[in-house]
DNA sequence: TTGCTATCCGGAGGCACCCTCCGTATATTG
DNA sequence: CAATATACGGAGGGTGCCTCCGGATAGCAA
């Protein structure tokens, strides 16, 4: 029996696998942006000008490559949510936040399904910091919002997310998408105010 | 140049074409239900007990398949679209159909996918009767909603369509889908009613 | 500098799937 | 029953997935 040692690194990681690593997230963003989430992951390897083992050895699976790309888009995101004020209307803070990131998926529509990976849960540790973070502010604004009667009761920042990636995903790309998917988005939106006393 | 005839056909059908092809979209319903809109074909011809050549005859590709599969359930949900009857509240209407159709989207959750790609736009001409037969219900439900201000303007049964199925898709499987599927889709639908004058 | 070796690279290889093509088998018809 | 239009099945060529390992090389010590 070893020591469960708290293994000493030996010595610094090398340049070139530094260098590759950044080279085939490079690359993995724009073929997965082309391609979608099933794009080849050979032809990510191809165009970072490596080869398929080394793509593996730094990636073992497509997820792992995607949390890579997806890491630095998440924590803009994030940043974007701490800044986040409700004011008066906590529904129309959430609402210029998700105008903002759908925004932002638009210019990768090609990754959504990559995200949707992502949102896994299981997946979600890799991500805590950022995923907390969001969902930190996120809960917050709605906290406030019921606390103070201008949002219905039981939704989780979680709910608001998923409803928004998954219109972003459901709205075939074309002309018109960014237009429908916000104007979908903003139904929900509506929804999800305090009913006044009318509702059945 | 030939006349561009009305082709009459010289034979009847052969049987065993007839057989394979019911035993092909059978198979199609088992393994597309667990495998997802991804399952391999081959899986799907040799579960019918037939060559793979004999799968892509019948059906050219992938879609062609989706379409055979679903042509039922599709008459399904449009008969009980046709019986839709929006009395005085179009919104709760509308509710119970959509409702109906996320447990009949529970019992085949697999193929959700698929029906993402049924739903495109190049693929709604084989459809054609039972697509407008929906679309014609809901958008005549639609109508008479705003009508009779009821139910905001700007909103197709296409919008409605797709957004239950994004909700459906988005949400992973598990102890809870459906609650919150229906859920999530409730608040949708409120935003669908028309806003009292309060409204930002 | 030089040599050692931990670390990393690249792509061959085995497997699965996609879809096409065509020689073979058979249901239908007269 | 024979003739033949139809349909069958699977081999084959292409692509992608992922693993594995012989060879290259960067970091380190002397």
């Amino acid at each position: 029996m070893e020591r469960a040692a708290v293994e000493t690194p030996k010595r610094k990681p090398r340049a070139d696998a530094l260098r590759n690593r950044e080279n085939l997230i490079e690359a993995a963003k724009e073929v997965l942006g082309k391609g979608g989430p099933d794009a080849s992951l050979e032809a990510v390897a191809r165009r970072a000008g490596v080869g398929i083992g080394t793509l593996y050895r730094h990636f073992p699976d497509r997820e792992a490559l995607f949390h890579a790309v997806f890491g630095r888009e998440l924590t803009q995101l994030a940043d974007m949510a701490d800044r986040l004020d409700g004011g008066s209307d906590e529904v129309e803070a959430l609402r210029v936040w998700l105008h903002a990131n759908v925004a932002l998926v638009e210019t990768k529509r090609g990754m959504l399904g990559a995200l949707s990976i992502v949102l896994t849960e299981e997946s979600k540790q890799s991500f805590a910091e950022q995923s907390s973070r969001i969902a930190d502010a996120l809960n917050r604004l709605l906290a406030s919002g019921v606390a103070e009667g201008r949002v219905r009761e039981g939704v989780s920042a979680e709910d608001v997310m998923q409803t928004m990636y998954a219109l972003c995903y459901a709205r075939s790309p074309g002309e018109s998408w960014r237009r429908d998917v916000l104007r979908l988005l903003d139904i929900f939106l509506d929804g999800l105010r305090q009913r006044s006393a009318t509702g059945r």
